[in-house]
RNA sequence: UGGGGCGUCGCCAAGUGGUAAGGCACCGGUUUUUGGUACCGGCAUUCGCAGGUUCGAAUCCUGCCGCCCCAG
């Protein structure tokens, strides 16, 4: 378990600071660092609402977190300080989430909390406590080119979380170190039960964190209680098929929930007008997209055209071509959802990503062209 | 109240004497640090109701109920 943490000095002389979740994988990370001989610091955010659901495993950055995260700091004889970042976390993360849902695009939480409070407050904090760098737990690379950094897809492939980082930019990249990028979850497991983690077992995270019941509709709708107004289900022709309770139980591509049955074939949601507090479904073939706009780029790679584009976390990069704002795809994409990243590849290495902002309709592309 | 047709799971729908296909919807699971998708599994002891014929009926007969169409 030795890592070259690339500090430019003697690891015994560095001060690294660890963002402690209280899950496995960061743990490891601040066992890793320890491991240097560098004076290590673990931070610990808390994000949202220490009350009630917050015991439920899987959760991260509140109540038995916390508590997990300080038994490890202090099993690796580490210091570890809880950060009180509730009111960043909800204007950052919790509002803008709720925003998105409102407007009838769907969000990514743990992009906007990874380029928001982790990746810009900590690297701060980190940097005000005189660290030389802020490690934490994401499976991605960070590689040294030719004296250029570049952000890889982790190693295993099953595990790479490259897509929730897209918003990384080059000055928090120059700072920020990535020690299980290389090693596949098992190993990461492996080594908490050796150093006797009592963390080793915990079930990863999944869901979004700060939505302990998985209802994410209940928190948007107590939040924004327009956005549970009932509306209308139609086709792609304007026909009425039944009603909706509310624009925010739905998503682009979604299939399960619509609750129309009788037809054919399933349909799917092909777009959300919230103005209208409509949806709008149809056959899986009119989801195809041929294009999209995207919005908020961030680049850390060169200025490439040919390009694999990933819409969603889970999907592999395709083929496209990017062109300033927009990504045509090489063969049409299915279910891509506005608000949603676009996160742009180079094989493994991540070039740069944005967020959807709108997307072309391969069918009726067809439709115009064949009218034209 | 003359004639014709129909009534099979929430919806659509096979099946016309041999012991209820399939699709959609729904539910559950798998996958997954977002939402979805995908995949796997479940889902009518019963065929409008009541009798009858038959070794055996959703399938044949009778009556009733309901709906639709044509004609009055």
């Amino acid at each position: 378990m030795r890592t070259d943490f690339q500090l430019g000095r003697p690891s015994g002389d560095a001060r690294i600071v660890v963002a402690m979740s209280g899950g496995v994988d960061s743990s490891v990370t601040a066992a890793i660092a320890a491991a240097t001989g560098a004076e290590v610091i673990g931070v610990t955010l808390q994000l949202y609402d220490h009350g009630e659901a917050v015991r439920r495993s899987g959760a991260c950055c509140a109540g038995q977190d916390i508590y997990d995260a300080r038994q490890v700091a202090e099993r690796l004889g580490i210091a570890h300080y809880v950060l009180d970042y509730e009111s960043r976390f909800r204007e950052g993360v919790i509002d803008r989430f709720v925003d998105e849902y409102a407007r009838g695009r769907t969000p990514v939480p743990c992009a906007s909390c990874n380029q928001g409070v982790k990746f810009v407050d900590l690297v701060a904090f980190a940097r005000e406590l005189g660290a030389d760098c802020l490690a934490t737990g994401h499976y991605v690379r960070r590689v040294v080119n030719d004296g250029r950094i570049e952000l890889h897809k982790g190693a295993d492939p099953r595990r790479d979380q490259s897509y929730f980082l897209y918003g990384t930019t080059r000055e928090q990249l120059d700072f920020v170190r990535f020690p299980l990028g290389d090693l596949p979850k098992d190993e990461v497991r492996r080594i908490a039960t050796e150093l006797g983690l009592e963390v080793a077992a915990k079930p990863d995270s999944q869901d979004i964190c700060f939505v302990p019941d998985g209802d994410y509709a209940g928190l948007v709708k107590r939040v924004r209680p327009e956005t549970e107004a009932p509306g209308e289900i139609v086709d792609l022709n304007g026909g009425v098929l039944g009603r909706h309770r509310g624009v925010v139980h739905f998503t682009v591509g979604q299939r399960r929930g619509i609750e129309i049955g009788g037809m054919a074939e399933p349909l799917y949601v092909i777009r959300i007008e919230p103005e209208q507090r409509r949806i709008v479904v149809g056959p899986r073939r009119a989801l195809a997209v041929e294009a999209m706009r995207v919005g908020g780029w961030n680049w850390i790679g060169e200025d490439q055209r040919e390009v694999g584009v990933k819409v969603r976390s889970l999907a592999s990069a395709v083929p496209a071509t990017r062109d300033d704002e927009w990504v045509r795809f090489t063969q049409p994409e299915y279910g891509v959802a506005p608000g949603q990243a676009a996160v742009v590849y180079d094989g493994t290495r991540l070039l740069g990503g944005g967020s959807i902002a709108a997307t072309v309709s391969a069918e009726q592309s067809c439709l115009d062209a064949a009218a034209a």
